[in-house]
DNA sequence: TTGACAAATGTTAGCGCTATCATTTTCAAT
DNA sequence: ATTGAAAATGATAGCGCTAACATTTGTCAA
């Protein structure tokens, strides 16, 4: 019982005896049992994640927060993916609460009806990152997407762009609420043509963005802007542009959202929005095991906020 | 008992019990404790994965392959970060293996003394990803980096380019390999020049690409095409000769490695030695489940291949 | 020195499963 | 019906830890 307490807490146990403790655990290379330990205290140290994908570069930089913040804690990353998915990640949040993770952290504010019930009677710390709303089942960190594609609108405008257009692709929740972002600014400013919004089911990739740039210039050439519903997308507008020869941003101007590191480096340098991602998983995390150890955050919903970083391909002269 | 049989190996149990059991579990709502079951069994369904980095597009993709390979069967994979550092390479193997985990899969050949002798000792399959080499722990599932990267050096040669360079950013064992492949081609043709390479330790970005094009031109001017070690400086390459007004291919010819989505869709279109990422995490956790269910794979090793997608970059002309 | 109290350590039971072996049921062949 | 073997089911113990409480040791003021 001593060993257990003095490797779960070593400040219960006195200087010597953990001490002797460790020696003898050195040199046996004990390693206790997690099974064990989490069927005798009726939990575990797991941290359930569950991002709707793997792969877009926006939740493998939230990902990379969320580790580099566990790294080296108690705390386990378990990693679950729900490709979109709400049925998906119903069943993963069945599978982690199966398992009594301690916390769980969780994309968007669309859970399904039945997710939301298994997580309200869930007995853990429960995280909803990437957006912010108003009804966190527990604790939340994100930002508005609405505002912040609203916001990348009305810089188009100001830089003097008359006719913007929208393309964009998987129209998941948040791309859903980007879209309204842009076409609230639009209309406010009364520039908003549906005919320049050109959206598809398909997941988003550079090759896509190529095609939904042609989509979009055949069917209203007169664009004159293009609001990307993320940077993939971006750069390929971005090529589709020059490869039309069309002049960024003279001819037309281009603004990308999450500012990829890539965006910076393009030729011309592409505007975007940026978004703190790595900020994003690294505080969701602490949010969490702070809560753990007892120490509830300022607020529930923390709100990150975005930036426009306007680069040269809105840069429109005259 | 019978119920505990019933759930793990209906076909153990007659049917009119699995019947009755299924309504009842249904009733309840049970859900088996995976604690309590790796306690009694002493083994879990736990698949370890550790990747050196959860943001490179490349170990995305392998670890998409492995979530789907791994969807709706039992296993749960757990996922490690590295981040390139045999150090904490080592201390995650040594938390998955307190699991005792059924299954580990593990990024690349190089690993610490300390991580083979654990290895060694572990009661659980093992696979190799990224790499093939001769002495797998276990099973092994990659390609040659030198033969590929040898591969598309000599391509270059063939399309007419007469003084490579090479750029590569976080010389990792793999990207060493790679470097060495380029040398090697390149040493054979009569072609090489150590001042046509340049490599950082950094982390590579698009950013980094420019950099390093920057750095190899002005040391080697005479440079007519660059070799780089992954897609992203590929893409910061593209964008940094573009600026400087190099046509491509005409003055430089470009290539890039891993064959990312993007680099089809650039302008031009890149050159670039594609890899088989998305197949290799699938294929290695069919090989480990495989071996897990007592079928053996018919090599210990295999070798998925690459392949050199020529595209406008290289095509010069003349 | 004593007593009172806190700190440190020890005892016990049990978390929810599964391996193992024992028992019962089923069913085909006599 | 009877038998024997296989199939299905059941009883028991224990996996390695921790919560809760019990006991011992240490500390300090009176």
């Amino acid at each position: 019982m001593t060993v257990s307490r003095a490797l779960r807490d070593p400040d219960k146990v006195s200087a010597k005896t953990l001490e002797k403790i460790k020696a003898v655990v050195d040199r046996l290379g004990y390693v206790p049992d997690p099974a064990a330990s989490a069927l005798a205290a009726g939990k575990t140290n797991v941290i359930g994640v569950i991002v709707p994908s793997v792969t877009n570069n926006v939740f493998s930089d939230v990902m990379r927060g969320i580790y580099e913040a566990a790294e080296g804690s108690k705390w386990q990353i378990q990693l679950g993916n729900s490709r979109y998915s709400p049925l998906e990640e119903e069943s993963l949040v069945r599978t982690f609460l199966s398992q009594k993770p301690a916390g769980l952290i969780l994309s968007g504010l669309d859970q399904s009806e039945e997710t939301s019930k298994l997580l309200m009677g869930a007995d853990c710390r429960i995280v909803q990152i990437m957006e912010c709303g108003p009804d966190p089942f527990d604790m939340m960190i994100g930002f508005s997407h609405v505002d912040a594609s609203a916001a990348a609108t009305r810089h188009l405008l100001d830089a003097g762009y008359e006719r913007p257009g929208y393309i964009a692709a998987r129209l998941d929740p948040r791309s859903q609420r980007r879209l309204a972002g842009f076409k609230a600014a639009a209309e406010k400013a009364g520039v908003f043509d549906p005919a320049r919004i050109v959206t598809t089911p398909r997941a988003s990739t550079v090759t896509l963005g190529c095609e939904l740039v042609a989509d979009l210039l055949s069917k209203a050439p007169q664009t004159d802007a293009i609001l990307c519903n993320n940077d993939d997308l971006a750069l390929g507008a971005l090529f589709e542009c020059q490869r039309r020869g069309l002049r960024i941003p003279e001819d037309i101007g281009l603004c990308g959202f999450n500012d990829l590191e890539m965006m910076a480096a393009a030729n011309p340098p592409v505007t975007s929005v940026r978004t703190f991602r790595l900020a994003m998983g690294r505080e969701a995390l602490r949010m969490l095991t702070g809560a753990l150890a007892g120490i509830e955050p300022e607020t529930p919903v923390v709100d990150l906020g975005y930036e426009v970083i306007a680069r040269q391909s809105t840069a429109r002269v005259g």
